[in-house]
DNA sequence: TAGAGCGACTTGCATAATGAAAGTGACCGC
DNA sequence: GCGGTCACTTTCATTATGCAAGTCGCTCTA
């Protein structure tokens, strides 16, 4: 059970562009869709995969699908059945994925100083919105 | 010069796909590509479209050269002529772009952490590699 | 027992982005 | 002239994105 790293990720089975730290963490979560579905996993309470897609960005369903089996995959997210007939899932971050959190904060705190952006605090569960 | 930002993005020049200033954030930074690019200019002097080509990533020239462009424009970064005949260009951040730093260092951290890549201190110049 | 509906996807298909490779144009030194 | 450097562009095949519609299992109501 030799691995490369904390993650899931078998030796050989990811290979990364560089071994820069950056590089890595952008070969896994650098696109527009991945930091916002773990953002409603971490601070929105949503679960399951119909409340993901209704998050206010719109992802498509099938990027959503395709997204989330590759954060399973990576072990940043659980996926578990809730209940059967019919079987219904739902999905929450691992300690992995928690840890994402300061990437999410840090991106937050620069847009919401440069682009307009509304910041939301995540021990009150207030955002403030853009003027 | 009414803008709805900091940047030198103007009033409707940019549509969001939502106020969320992680969402904001990633509509402009968030791909596979840009932020190395930030990285070679914040912490590498790398400053030239030769010397940021040749980065460990090897970034296409077309896509350096659109990504360039476009953070030229968003005001991320500036260009400068070093020298006429023949004119050479020099790439560097502006303050906005510098302010970046904390998402870099976030993302470096995780994967450091996570994904067995590098780290560099920035204020050495030193990097650890992974094992 | 025949829909109607829900949740979680999957499929089809057109458009857009990526990336490897080669090409261009200004200039300089030999 | 001739090769070389730098800063890009262009071409084109491959891949990803995204809208819309469809599927599957199952339950609930009429």
């Amino acid at each position: 059970m030799s691995r490369v790293n904390h993650l899931d990720i078998p030796d050989d089975a990811y290979d990364f562009r560089s071994r820069c730290s950056i590089a890595r963490s952008l070969d896994l979560i650098g696109d527009k869709w991945t930091l916002l579905i773990i953002r409603d996993l971490m601070w929105h309470e949503k679960s399951t995969f119909q409340a993901l897609q209704r998050s206010e960005e719109r992802v498509p369903s099938n990027i959503l699908a395709n997204r989330l089996k590759r954060l399973v995959e990576l072990g940043l997210v659980g996926k578990t059945p809730y209940q059967d007939r019919p079987v219904r899932y739902r999905y929450a971050l691992t300690e992995v994925g928690r840890s994402l959190e300061p990437v999410l904060l840090s991106l937050m705190a620069w847009g919401h100083g440069n682009l307009g952006g509304g910041q939301y605090d995540p021990s009150t569960g207030e955002s403030k919105l853009p003027s």
